[in-house]
DNA sequence: GATCGATGATTTTTT
DNA sequence: ATCATCGATC
């Protein structure tokens, strides 16, 4: 009992031990967050509380998990709670138990914004909108926001003020009818149909404000106003609400998130208790110094200042270089003179602003042959061949899924083509059944469709019966979805459709069909709904891999709350870091400098900020400035460097301008932000050698917050393997998987293509491998 | 209904 | 530069 508070500092117990009621911790970047949170759980179930009284709501699957397991660690795996997850996982979970009082199936169809703009492009069509004037992706944006405020529909047309605003409206009205067509929800509704559920059913608002006693909220800056209210409707009855978050840190306010909710905390609950955690366990003096003077900047915050007892560190190192592509070289130099230095690849990771830069530092690092991880941007779930067959087993649980119907129903070729399927989708909303369901129904196929049409759909319809009853009679996922790759030809189809990449993509299957495996070993036999639920909720970060051996590259949004020993933020540039679309009013610009500063602050020992003097932007090049934000550190904590790669001419000539050299006083940060191109230029090329790192204290090992990553589903692992084809297999042998690195085999069974491999990898447990979709290289 | 080639949007960040 | 979509053509 005293053990679990000896670790802690004064203010982490003083949090921890909060008497009952609203709890505020204003935590800073590597504070302890985490720790605190846990620890509270931890203490709470010393205390007497039992674990189902506990919801705790965290940002991610992964950081749901992790949380999980150090209670579990603490206190034992009996005890504990078993009510942590996102908003949306847990809305899930309270809106499946609740379908009846939705007028929803239990195994409705969550939607992702892909499925979401696929929709809308029907609506659309239907209501004679042009698709032109009215982006697909900013009616779904503007559909996003008015869930998030909780206006439905009518709310919507009656406060329109113009035929534009009317026009959206009506198109809100048409998306939310089709989607209650098709059975599903949007992840907006995954919480919006929660709240609705509390509010409307006092009952259940009762059952569950009296069963959890204990409601705590990790990253409070970037919930939304429906998340803060399902927060009040549960805490409602003992106040007791638990929440830890930092202003400095809100980074999701594009996306509804209101810094609000944190700020005016102590308004919206009487009687808060605050707590401010300031010492920082991560980061060494110097990046801390750099973070501290950035974040200084922002008027919107509360304020407050990190400080560290451990020692300075290198100095940031700042670079310019000529462009992109250089900058990705560069990016595998450092690579190389890290680990030379002693650090693992895995202690390296590359952010970035947006997604699309991404692409230089794979095709950069694939060519070094370093082992490198992307972690999100193109999402495994994303990609073609997997959306195709998820979108199978969407309508197999769920056949009035139109758009995933719409998604397979040619896919491989099957001759029916848009008139077909839009009849087909009509005939079913006709005769109100479920698409799938016609198959019962050949007089109105054969009427709607005429002879040949209906003839190729009814032939597709009753496979997809076939598929059907193997679920309803608990067929396990994977024999399903193996099953159904079988019946389709999908290897034969990809391999005709586009030769060139269908190894790629069969490995890609493989991977999904192993996914399968894993879940129904770890889900204990699992339901298909359960499966599709799980791969609809997934985050970016959830795909993190184990390990120490790859390199890797995400966003600063998919990096918060993660720490790495070594950073290079990359394209800090205006236009880019200030993003272009961001830049024109103060809290956008605010909200691009948290969004450096939590770049800066998941660095512990070393950090590189890179920037480009000019980069691509659809296709042809284009100059590019400093940020603005760079200015503000303070030219102490910073090691200059202009790199000059040698080989290159620079292009546009405007890259020194005149006013470049002239101002080494590149003070003034307001008004300065346009000047600054001085920076890495002025400073000349000197031979600004590394600073050779002095071995300060180990704040590595005694990291606060170990990322203990856990195994993750199908993963995106990508580096180069050519390996031959199918070697006999034997018990004992280490063989070598494509993404799943080294392992032992386990078993060997079946033999051709029905050849299963159960094989044991150290960090990733045990794989079902089928060697036909996926290549085992013997390592003897 | 499929195929080819022209055209135009796309790049902010994600559960 | 790349991808998706659209229209003309078979």
């Amino acid at each position: 009992m005293t053990d679990l508070l000896s670790s802690l500092n004064t203010a982490q117990r003083a949090a921890v031990t909060a008497s009952d009621g609203p709890v505020l911790v204003v935590a800073g970047a590597g504070s302890g967050k985490t720790k605190v949170l846990t620890t509270r759980i931890a203490w709470l179930l010393e205390q007497g509380v039992y674990p189902g009284e506990i919801l705790a709501y965290t940002f991610t699957n992964k950081a749901a998990k992790e949380m999980k397991e150090r209670v579990a660690r603490t206190v034992g795996e009996d005890r504990a709670p078993f009510w942590i997850g996102t908003f949306h996982a847990t809305g899930a979970r309270i809106l499946r138990t609740h379908a009846e009082r939705l007028e929803l199936p239990r195994d409705f169809a969550i939607y992702d914004s892909d499925d979401q703009k696929r929709l809308l492009k029907g609506v659309l069509a239907d209501l004679n909108v042009d698709s032109k004037q009215f982006g697909i992706s900013g009616v779904r944006a503007a559909i996003s926001a008015w869930k998030n405020e909780d206006i439905d529909p009518t709310a919507a047309q009656a406060a329109a003020m113009s035929y534009v605003e009317e026009t959206y409206a009506k198109l809100y009205e048409g998306y939310q009818k089709a989607l209650r067509n098709c059975k599903a929800l949007d992840f907006d509704d995954l919480i919006l149909e929660t709240v609705h559920l509390l509010e409307k059913h006092e009952d259940v608002r009762n059952q569950y404000a009296s069963k959890f006693r204990h409601v705590m909220v990790d990253e409070f800056q970037d919930t939304n106003e429906l998340q803060l209210l399902l927060v009040k409707l549960l805490s409602c009855q003992h106040g007791n609400i638990f929440v830890v978050g930092d202003d400095d840190q809100a980074i999701y306010g594009w996306r509804g998130a209101k810094v609000e909710n944190m700020l005016q905390f102590d308004e919206l609950f009487q009687g808060t208790q605050t707590f401010r955690l300031e010492q920082n366990y991560r980061s060494l003096g110097t990046i801390l110094d750099a973070a501290n003077a950035v974040i200084a900047n922002n008027k919107q915050r509360k304020g407050k200042n990190l400080w560290t007892d451990a020692g300075r560190g290198d100095l940031v190192a700042v670079e310019q270089h000529l462009d992109a592509e250089d900058e990705a070289a560069r990016v595998v130099e450092i690579v190389q003179q890290e680990m030379a230095a002693g650090r693992q690849r895995g202690d390296i990771t590359v952010l970035y602003r947006t997604n699309a830069q991404s692409r230089l530092f794979e095709d950069a690092l694939r060519r070094a042959r370093v082992p490198h991880q992307v972690v999100g941007s193109v999402q495994f779930y994303e990609r073609r061949e997997i959306r195709d067959l998820l979108g199978y087993l969407k309508l197999v649980a769920n056949p009035a899924d139109e758009i995933s119907l719409q998604r397979v129903i040619n896919q491989p070729k099957r001759k029916i083509g848009q008139t077909t399927v839009s009849r087909l989708v009509a005939c079913a909303r006709d005769n109100q059944m479920p698409a799938g369901d016609l198959v019962m129904r050949p007089d109105l196929l054969l009427d709607a469709l005429g002879n040949a049409a209906s003839k190729r759909v009814l032939e597709f319809l009753t496979k997809l019966a076939g598929w059907r009853r193997q679920a309803h009679e608990n067929t396990p996922v994977p024999e399903l979805l193996e099953k159904i790759i079988a019946d389709i030809a999908y290897e034969k189809f990809l391999h005709e459709d586009e030769p060139d990449t269908a190894a790629a993509r069969m490995e890609n299957v493989a991977e999904l069909v192993n996914g399968t495996h894993s879940f129904h070993e770890a889900s204990d036999g699992g339901t298909l709904g359960q499966f599709l639920e799980q791969t609809a909720l997934v985050a970016d970060q959830d795909t993190i891999q184990d390990g120490e051996g790859a390199v890797r590259l995400m966003t600063v949004h998919t990096a918060k709350g993660l720490e790495f020993p070594v950073v290079v933020m990359s394209g800090v540039e205006d236009a880019l870091l200030p993003h272009i679309t961001s830049s024109d009013t103060d809290a956008g610009v605010e909200e691009e400098r948290r969004l450096f500063y939590v770049a800066i602050t998941r660095a512990m020992r070393r950090l590189y900020l890179l920037h480009a003097s000019r980069r691509r932007r659809f296709g042809s090049y284009e100059d590019s400035l400093p940020s603005r934000f760079l200015n503000e550190i303070p030219d102490e904590l910073c090691e200059q460097r202009e790199v000059d790669h040698g080989w290159k001419q620079p292009i546009g000539r405007s890259l020194f301008g005149d006013e470049s050299v002239s101002s080494p006083a590149r003070r003034s940060p307001r008004a300065g932000s346009r000047a600054s191109s001085s920076r890495g230029a002025s400073s000349g090329r000197g031979p600004l050698g590394h600073r050779e790192r002095q071995p300060s204290q180990d704040l590595y090992s005694a990291k606060s917050q170990a990322s203990s990553r856990n195994k993750p589903e199908p993963s995106a692992a990508s580096w180069d393997h050519d390996v031959a084809q199918s070697t006999p297999y034997y018990e004992g042998q280490l063989v070598n998987h494509a993404s799943f690195g080294a392992g032992t085999v386990i078993r060997v069974e079946g033999t051709g293509d029905d050849l299963t491999v159960t094989v044991d990898f150290p960090q990733r447990g045990r794989k079902h491998i089928l060697p036909k979709f996926a290549p085992l290289v013997p390592l003897d």
